[in-house]
DNA sequence: ACATATCAAGTCATCTAATCACTTAACGGC
DNA sequence: GCCGTTAAGTGATTAGATGACTTGATATGT
């Protein structure tokens, strides 16, 4: 097994594209060049000029839409990226993604109680108002809602980085919790907790904000755990 | 700008294949059949084969070996990626990855103290050992093993998510730190710095771990931010 | 004037069929 | 047993074409 592979053409038009959005100052949602253009000027072939932009597609780089173009994606200035291929965690990977978040995320409650203000608080405060009408409503719209907030909060705490990793982790977190969280009593006890954490970060206490995200996610890693020995019908 | 878009035949193939290779129960290193063989079974083409498996590619599920075959990845079981097209970090983005690495890593050092056992000790002693030997060397190499002795002593703290969350945040920090410890004094004082977290956890001190991993950090970062602010010639 | 439908041009998506470059295993010679 | 050569299998790329989609402009109807 080879440990230095050969460069491929493909491997440097990925280079050559990078440098490309770099060197042109272009922001997310700025279109580029069409890939004809783009295989002239490379002086390649569509199809190899295709494998590259596939490679930047995936990793969050560009964004190609058919009939339109091919646009600098969001996550091209991202440090850290949920892996799109994860469709199943295996056993135990659950619990200690939790046990992650459960390390992060309260420093980072605790972050945003201390620096929080006006606007921000406002909008936190429209995310949980959000996510209180979706109390009766579908599953999947819930969720969304709770993990918004949690996105929120991260972001409030005024780390990008930060705010990458939770983001990351709440989106491969997505749809395997979006199977376990069907019960009405832990509906209604997150939105509870959520609104605990709310007020201690707009009281801007920093240690409660700590304690009770700590505390939240405990139970939901509790509930978790539950879920995981009795799964249901 | 649409939100939802259709899927391309080439996005199908991306799931195919990652069913392939979960009802394979194909792990990390297994070949999968060749492209030739995979268009055949999928009927289409191999350029767009090529553009899924590019796509899982630049992923980490796959490694495409030229003249060789296509292999199952280290990183399709991940759920945290680093991302492979970071370049060049915006200003006071560097700085915001190591406050991110100050809220993680203590933590993990502590969790480190804690859990950790005899061959895990000698492994981690092996790699301080081996810095050691770079002290005097090239840049590169001594840089590699301090990244090294992080991502043990993150791996010794046994979360793998926040074992890939470390080690992500450390492969996208390689190259900007790279450029900037080029001073000898550094080089020791990191050194030192490493051999007292190792000691703390050897001991099973879980709060001296933290506290000497934060400590270190926080170091870092000042003779970061100092170097920011006077670039070296 | 405004709304709707149609069309043309540009764009991405995929195909066909071939050649080129690399790796690995097998075989022969020393 | 070791080394060199060859063949087969594999990934990498090309050239040229067609199909599917989007967007903007124009024409038509109310």
């Amino acid at each position: 097994m080879s440990e230095v592979t050969r460069p491929t053409l493909s491997d440097a038009l990925t280079e050559r594209m990078l440098e490309l959005i770099r060197t042109g100052g272009h922001r997310p949602g700025d279109r580029l060049p069409s890939t004809r253009e783009l295989s002239q000027r490379f002086a390649v072939t569509t199809p190899t000029l295709r494998e590259a932009l596939r490679r930047l597609e995936a990793t969050g780089a560009i964004e190609m839409r058919h009939g339109s173009g091919i646009y600098v994606g969001p996550a091209i200035e991202r440090l850290v990226l949920p892996n799109p291929n994860m469709r199943e965690m295996r056993g135990g990977q659950l619990l200690e993604l939790l046990d992650a978040r459960i390390v992060i995320e309260p420093p980072l409650a605790a972050m945003a109680a201390r620096r929080a203000r006006g606007d921000d608080l406002a909008a936190l405060e429209r995310v949980l108002g959000e996510a209180a009408t979706h109390l009766r409503g579908e599953d999947a719209e819930l969720h969304e809602a709770n993990m918004t907030f949690h996105r929120a909060t991260a972001r409030l705490a005024g780390n990008s980085v930060l705010h990458e990793v939770v983001d990351s982790l709440l989106t491969v977190h997505g749809a395997e919790q979006r199977e376990i969280l069907q019960i009405f009593d832990d509906r209604r006890r997150d939105h509870e907790e959520h609104r605990a954490i709310l007020q201690a970060i707009v009281a801007g206490d920093a240690t409660a904000a700590e304690d009770r995200m700590r505390a939240h996610l405990a139970d939901v890693k509790s509930v978790i755990e539950q879920r995981l020995h009795q799964p249901p019908k």
